[in-house]
DNA sequence: GCTATTGTTCGAGTATATTCGAACTATCGA
DNA sequence: TCGATAGTTCGAATATACTCGAACAATAGC
């Protein structure tokens, strides 16, 4: 493996990055990137089966959410805050800041 | 048809309010009723089957997206613009002013 | 080169969503 | 009461998503 792809910001769609944040695991991730900042997969997977969090990498990164990098064995994953809150202004601050019911 | 049920807004999780609004469909209407206030369902329909439209009006009212009012025949729809906004600052701003892809 | 570690890909199973016709319900007006 | 109108509900088909084991690839260290 040699280097993900990443689109390009201005090419994620909306509909893309909310259906990449209405899953409960997807959306720990993000929440966990941003308070930890840059973590492995490994880091991340809270005790869940390695393709299955495969999975969901996956689909963070097609909706331009988070960033991978390779380092050696690991893969770092890192939110794409700047870029997002340029395409997407208060989106990001609005999902982290909901609070689950109360 | 006696009235729909509402979910109280305090019991709404992000989760199914970002799952609704990642369909195309769903994300029209709301648009629309941003822009036009209440209206029904054949108004919101774009020449799409009633009963796809049904459904897709369901998920928006378990989402707490929408309030539908029965008014004679029709079925009228509003944004739950205040609630939401109480509920989940910003969020649906942020939403309704991401651009698509430019 | 061998081995351990980290994560991917494949494939199959299951679950959840979406679509839509057909039959139905409720209301309005004549 | 009859007919038209606006939507719902049901059921089935299809599509999309999620889960996870097994096999694989790449790197690091010895």
């Amino acid at each position: 493996m040699r280097a993900y792809p990443h689109p390009n910001i201005d090419d994620v769609a909306v509909e893309h990055v909310l259906h990449a944040l209405s899953d409960p695991i997807r959306l720990d991730i993000v929440h966990h990137l941003v308070r930890e900042g840059e973590a492995s997969c490994a880091t991340l997977d809270g005790g869940r089966p390695k393709s299955s969090m495969s999975h969901h990498f996956r689909v963070l990164r097609s909706s331009g959410l988070v960033h991978t990098r390779i380092a050696g064995v690991q893969h770092m994953n890192t939110l794409r805050r700047e870029e997002l809150d340029r395409r997407f202004p208060g989106l990001l601050d609005a999902v982290l800041n909901a609070k689950s019911q109360g």
